[in-house]
RNA sequence: UGCCCCAUGGUGUAAUGGUAACACACCUGAUUUUGGUUCAGAUAUUCCAGGUUCGAGUCCUGGUGGGGCAACCA
């Protein structure tokens, strides 16, 4: 974890730290809508604000920005809740929300009505948007503009007091219509609503603005550094102009550069409409690059933060290849995971010359990378089960594992050597013969026999069903919606979900822990599934599978 | 044709005026009772043009290219 190279928050922190300024402290937060659930992108907003609270010693703030009644939902909001806990944060600094503003914001309202710089304006949502200008030509000024602080506070109440009808009027901020920035031409600071807000319930009908809110509420909370992504750049000199004009405590607002990943999406409103319409199933597909997704999926916290930090921080508009992303998971699970045996596309597998209803427990390790793990012990029988794609009829000498002519080491077992294999009518092989060297087993082979392959298995009497569930990326193309005139769900992966009902796993599995990815040997790693895995009716999904280096 | 941001191997990220580095990917080879892991090695990089400087990826000017901004969304 020793980097000994800053990105440039860290360098602006280590600068007012040196300033001395806050008085020392670093007071992050992380501000997330509860409109959807978190994604990939998120955890990366939350690492940068959680993670370098920690490094410095400071705190963060969870701060759900409810400002908007109409799209948000306590389920997101839990939601959220447990993904940063999965993800290994809490907000040390507490946790609130922007509604928990709401009076001390319209009071800031007023301060600025009494002070000649907000003003209520009568007009329609589109006439004010004709008068905004263009970003190469100026605005014109409302007719309603110059009307005074009396009366412009007699309306904001009467707003507020739901004696306007919704979009009949709005409070702006009086700056200036010929600002090149856009969001500097007399932002709309409240709007009317007549919705049921799920904290406040029915006590507002007016809810400010995003720019009116998030700025203050930093102030409020004492944020020292407000980290927000790339496209609030332009926000900033209104969050500035806010802060000043009320004259509160400065938060600085910094932006670095959001997560993209390759062959996915990352819009909230993208991923909702998969999940409306029913193309995955729910926010915690294991296929949804959402953090439940990835959880369900088996990636484990730990591989998801140093993903994190492996992507860097910067402003740099970044595409990062989801490879890196599995790269994260099998590093971590290289490490941890404990080694099954499961055979997922079976067929019979029958030792010719070993004793009929003879039965060995054989010891194999638990986990090769980690001594600690110890071994457990797997059954062995004349007849057991074998994958498919490791047999072949016809091989040449780069093929490793079972065909005619061919010598394999069934793992933590005996090496075998082929005799036979029956074919069905459709010429599908589905059973072979082999025969065993009883001096060969393992740890106490004397047999001389190498074997360049090793093969997984699983005993036939004692192997438990179960269902897998293999997923590859969701969408076929690199950029799914980076295409004009062509929508994203074109280039959806039709071969995103394959259910395997046949597999055979080792009897150990009957246990398996939800929350604990596996090793499945050669296979991949997989874990069970959090919403159908069921005791005597186990459904594994597969997480990632084991690099391949084989070139045949 | 306004304002803001950005530009370093295939992808990301460093180098803070002094030998362009690290990770992932890719390719070789070794080891291996997982064609995994591990280890060793190879290939490959400063958008362009001027300027400042003994010296520029870094500073300046001008281009080019990419992204963002005109919701009563956040």
């Amino acid at each position: 974890m020793a980097e000994s190279s800053r990105h440039f928050i860290q360098q602006m922190i280590d600068a007012d730290l040196a300033e001395g300024k806050n008085d020392g402290r670093v007071h992050t937060r992380f501000p997330p809508e509860p409109n959807g659930y978190l994604h990939i992108g998120h955890a990366k907003a939350i690492c940068i604000s959680f993670g370098l609270a920690e490094e410095y010693g400071g705190l963060t703030n969870l701060r759900f920005d409810d400002t908007n009644p109409t799209k948000e939902d306590v389920e997101y909001v839990d939601a959220i809740r447990e993904d940063i806990k999965w993800l290994g944060y809490k907000p040390t600094g507490g946790e609130f929300f922007t509604s928990d503003y709401f009076d001390q914001l319209y009071n800031y309202s007023l301060k600025l009505i009494d002070d000649g710089k907000a003003y209520v304006d009568d007009q329609t949502s589109e006439q004010i948007a004709s008068q905004k200008g263009t970003p190469t030509e100026p605005g014109t000024h409302s007719p309603f503009r110059e009307r005074s602080p009396q009366e412009n506070r007699e309306l904001f109440e009467k707003m507020k007091a739901g004696e306007c009808d919704e979009g009949s009027r709005v409070l702006r901020a009086k700056i200036d219509m010929a600002n090149p920035n856009m969001h500097m031409r007399d932002p709309i600071m409240y709007r009317i609503m007549f919705a049921t807000h799920h904290r406040t319930g029915d006590k507002w009908c007016i809810y400010p603005m995003y720019d009116f809110a998030h700025g203050q509420s930093d102030s409020i909370e004492g944020i020292t550094h407000s980290l927000c992504s790339l496209e609030f750049e332009v926000h900033r000199p209104l969050y500035d102009w806010y802060i000043e004009n009320l004259d509160i405590f400065p938060s600085r607002q910094t932006e670095f550069a959001r997560l993209n990943l390759n062959y996915t999406v990352m819009s909230k409103r993208k991923l909702l409409r998969l999940v409306e319409d029913g193309v995955v199933d729910g926010w915690d597909d294991p296929r949804m690059p959402t953090i439940s997704g990835l959880r369900r999926r088996g990636y484990t916290p730990e591989s998801i933060r140093e993903f994190i930090s492996r992507v860097g921080v910067a402003k740099r508009e970044n595409i990062i290849d989801v490879g890196l992303l599995e790269w994260a998971l099998r590093d971590d699970l290289n490490r941890v995971a404990p080694r099954v045996m499961a055979v997922i596309n079976p067929i019979k597998l029958v030792i010719t010359n070993y004793p009929e209803g003879q039965i060995e427990w054989l010891p194999s390790v638990n986990n090769p990378e980690d001594p600690e793990s110890g071994t457990r012990e797997i059954p062995f029988s004349k007849e057991l089960w074998m994958e498919a794609d490791d047999f072949k009829i016809e091989a040449n000498r780069k093929w490793f594992r079972l065909a005619p002519g061919k010598t394999v080491r069934l793992k933590s077992a005996y090496i075998i050597e082929y005799e036979n294999h029956i074919c069905d009518e459709n010429g599908n092989v589905t059973e072979v013969h082999v025969k065993y060297f009883e001096n060969s087993k393992s740890g106490s082979d004397t047999s001389g026999i190498k074997a360049k392959g090793t093969l997984h298995w699983v005993e036939r009497n004692h192997a438990i069903d179960a269902e897998v569930r293999q997923y590859d990326r969701l969408f076929a193309d690199e950029a799914p919606d980076g295409h004009k005139d062509k929508d994203f769900t074109e280039f959806l992966n039709p071969n995103s979900l394959e259910i395997l009902s046949n597999c055979k796993l080792e009897p150990s599995l009957a246990d398996a822990q939800q929350g604990t990815t596996y090793q499945f040997t050669r296979l991949g790693y997989f874990t069970p599934d959090s919403k159908n895995s069921r005791e005597g009716a186990l459904v594994f999904n597969r997480a990632v599978t084991l690099r391949d280096g084989w070139k045949g």
